[in-house]
DNA sequence: TGATGTGAACCCCTTCACAGCC
DNA sequence: GGCTGTGAAGGGGTTCACATCA
């Protein structure tokens, strides 16, 4: 980077931003269908057209994995699948537990993408004494009581919380106790955890009232700004028109 | 804003940053939870702590959506609930139609979540003939066949895709060629769109990878890097630290 | 020749710190 | 006195554009 240096800068190692990082299992999943096709190499505009970015944005976030390219032919396939897996940590397995079984719960259990990508799920674990016991997935529901044998008995660091919002936080506090130290938080609750601990979040609800928001958009102003406030709620014409598009590619993350 | 203008800048309107957009909705539950405890008003701090963010960037927030709060005192609790409702467009009902009737897609149309906030299902739709008829959460699912009818009869401008993802994109196309405008896609697949239509994408697989990723780096590096593939991997010292901490409060979704 | 790797410009968002108002 | 509203500073991430090198 810095240095002109090409084989692997060493000691830059720390310092892959977040945003890039958010995109790397993108990047895995391009080339892993690359892969089986066998397609060997890809240029750096091929690959950022199958992950959905532009290419100056896949070359600079490459850029901090190390030079893995090869000027004037692009990237081998198949080493920067290993590369990228690799530093997401996917060559070593990670066993994961979900808590609440419910729909949700359930849905996952039963998600192939789980296992394809270094993900195992350990243990589905529920309240209700009536699920322990039940096999959903092929796997054994158990009963929170249970939980903190299970996660210390597998060494599970992965924690996915999908019970109902009112019981989600202790839930979550049970699991950091135990030792999970990463959670995927599908209830509609602000997790706090201690410092060390990761949680990251996916809510229906909130992903919705965004879409509406730009939906709203475009279907013109009138609606919104046609009350002072302080005043009656709307009545919202609609019409159709393209106009804005919050941005011309992709909507977007942001960092916590 | 720019001006000292204090009543609703009117044509202000637009240019809400994304960011802002994205936490509505938080503001939004943490607000509605103070209004159904019949608290009158929030002062910028207490409400960014149940919110998850600091109370700065709430500020800040709320300052694009107009001066809604009162110094020395704080927000009031029901005005800030009518404003932010209005401005994410939840004061009207949006029909949704949800594709893929699996696991998930049933999870979902069983999410409570989704009337309470201006959202209904309008139509659940799946290919299998064996679907179409069957109760799912109190809906009868359709064939897709149905598809561009239902969507046109109900005005439904978003969809929600829980497909497989080798049909997905196709799905997609005869969703917006239909006339809905934003998409919230399960589907682990990216999807292209034409301008003016937005896809928000919920990846379960993403997530733990990004998870994965953070978690490699609490255990040390020895992991990982163990193995010298092509060259040598990094040495990569690091030693716990809390440093970087993703952050304290919530992750996020991410574009398409 | 052609595609990577990257400094530098640019832009958006976050955070600070305090002026302004109740 | 207390808390909001906001300029200004600070950081990150994206994009540009080109030097670099197989």
């Amino acid at each position: 980077m810095a240095t002109g240096r090409t084989h692997r800068p060493a000691t830059r190692s720390r310092g892959i931003p977040e945003a890039t990082v958010a995109r790397l299992p993108l990047y895995l999943r391009a080339l892993t269908a690359l892969s089986e096709r066998s397609v060997p190499t890809v240029s750096s505009e091929e690959l950022a057209a199958a992950a959905g970015v532009n290419s100056a944005k896949l070359r600079k976030d490459f850029s901090y994995l190390g030079s893995y390219g090869t000027r004037g032919v692009g990237y081998d396939v198949e080493y920067l699948v290993y590369q990228i897996s690799r530093e997401l940590g996917l060559t070593q397995d990670w066993p994961v537990v979900i808590v609440g079984i419910g729909n949700l719960g359930a849905a996952l259990a039963n998600y192939g993408g789980f296992a394809s990508r270094g993900f195992r799920v350990a243990a589905l674990i529920d309240a209700d004494p009536e699920m322990a016991g039940k096999q959903v997935a092929g796997i054994t529901v158990q009963h929170s009581d249970e939980m903190e044998r299970i996660i210390s008995d597998n060494g599970v660091s992965i924690g996915v919380i999908t019970t109902p919002p009112g019981v989600a936080q202790q839930v979550c506090d049970r699991l950091v106790a135990a030792g999970v130290t990463s959670i995927l938080n599908f209830a509609p609750t602000v997790l706090s955890v201690p410092d060390g601990v990761d949680v990251r979040k996916v809510d229906l609800s909130i992903e919705l009232q965004i879409l509406a928001f730009h939906e709203q958009r475009k279907a013109g102003e009138e609606a919104a700004n046609a009350l002072p406030d302080g005043a009656v709620p709307a009545s919202v014409t609609r019409k159709e028109s393209a106009d804005k598009g919050p941005d011309g590619d992709v909507p977007a993350v942001m960092p916590a």
